[in-house]
DNA sequence: GCCGTTTCAGAACGATGGGTGCGAAACAAG
DNA sequence: CTTGTTTCGCACCCATCGTTCTGAAACGGC
């Protein structure tokens, strides 16, 4: 009973926060925006109300894409077989333009503060992930008694942001590869049994 | 016999490093950085040519600023003990804005191409500088003999990254602390005589 | 096939971006 | 004090920013 959309919010959300993540919140125009999107700016204030909205919707869904990864520090039975699960989707998961996650904690100053706040929440559980499975990981032996896991999972966060930083200046895409096998190297999970 | 000049160039510098770094490249407004810096729009302009020059010079001047924590990867004679002083003078620096090296690496598609390629080239160096301490690690045997020193180099500059990243969601400041204690237990630089 | 509704494409809006011009101000030299 | 030179403060450009508006286009229902 209208004209039909030539736009999917899903791919929509997409595109932007590749923008996003590729030109930073001021960098990305709104013309580049909408010319990326495919949907005009009529269409855009409609549905997400303006450029600041946009973002926060498309960190929103970008989040959702991480979230599987995360989930996996959540699985039962915690232990170091997590970790190496999650080393193992991080390696398989691209990050051709830096992550828009990351991105926008450099942003701190410039992004809406409820975007800022969306992503200290996810460092946060992020970090809490680790730290659960470490903690099992002391726990069953596979990790030596004295760990200090508190800083190890801060450690690990930390590194993971580095890791995919590191990835824009690499020359090469193993690169990450062996980086991410310094990492399993240390926690032992080569020894881990699946 | 002239009008005094109401700033000086290296804190101009400074002062305006530190708003890209903070706002971005984009984000600090040719406004703020007259306002910043204490210098005027005309001035701005004879000393520098624009903003993006201005960015340029900023973070030349930046770059000298690290560059007496990388000299310390090229002391002689290379081995752990040069990382031990790296990790040390690393935490005696603050980033309390995060750093404009690594923000300027995130913004690659937005900042003058000549600023990204100093990056490149500053991080290039780092790495090499890693690289040249640990090779000298494992002949002394400070590191295990199969070590893979070059993914080590690479890994320790993602790791340094991520760390001053993280610096802007940690809640405190002795979390630098206890995360950089990670990296000396796993590199055995308690055990390394200075 | 017409009508009501919704989206589309593009022009136009005020505000603000980086960049420039100009007269007044602040010195040193004589 | 006068003069020459350089910086300063501020008003002024044009381009572009995010935003809004307008009329035509593309459907489903009757």
């Amino acid at each position: 009973m209208a004209r039909p959309k030539t736009y999917t919010r899903p791919e929509v959300l997409r595109r932007a926060a590749d923008l996003f993540a590729r030109k930073g919140y001021e960098g990305a125009h709104l013309a580049e925006l909408v010319e990326v999107t495919g949907l005009n700016r009529f269409s855009l204030y409609k549905e997400f109300g303006g450029k600041e909205g946009l973002f926060q919707s498309a960190l929103e869904a970008y989040l959702e894409t991480l979230a599987a990864m995360d989930a996996i520090l959540t699985r039962d039975p915690p232990g170091m077989a997590n970790l190496r699960e999650f080393y193992r989707a991080q390696l398989a998961h691209e990050f051709p333009n830096g992550c828009l996650a990351i991105n926008t904690i450099r942003e701190k100053q410039v992004v809406p503060p409820q975007a800022f706040a969306m992503i200290e929440k996810f460092a946060a559980s992020a970090e809490e992930g680790f730290r659960r499975n470490l903690a099992a990981g002391v726990k069953s032996g596979d990790l030596a008694k004295g760990t200090d896991v508190d800083a190890l999972a801060k450690f690990l966060v930390a590194f993971n942001m580095g890791m995919i930083s590191y990835g824009i200046v690499a020359q090469d895409d193993s690169d990450r590869v062996r980086i991410v096998g310094v990492i399993e190297r240390m926690l032992g999970l080569s020894a881990v049994r699946k």
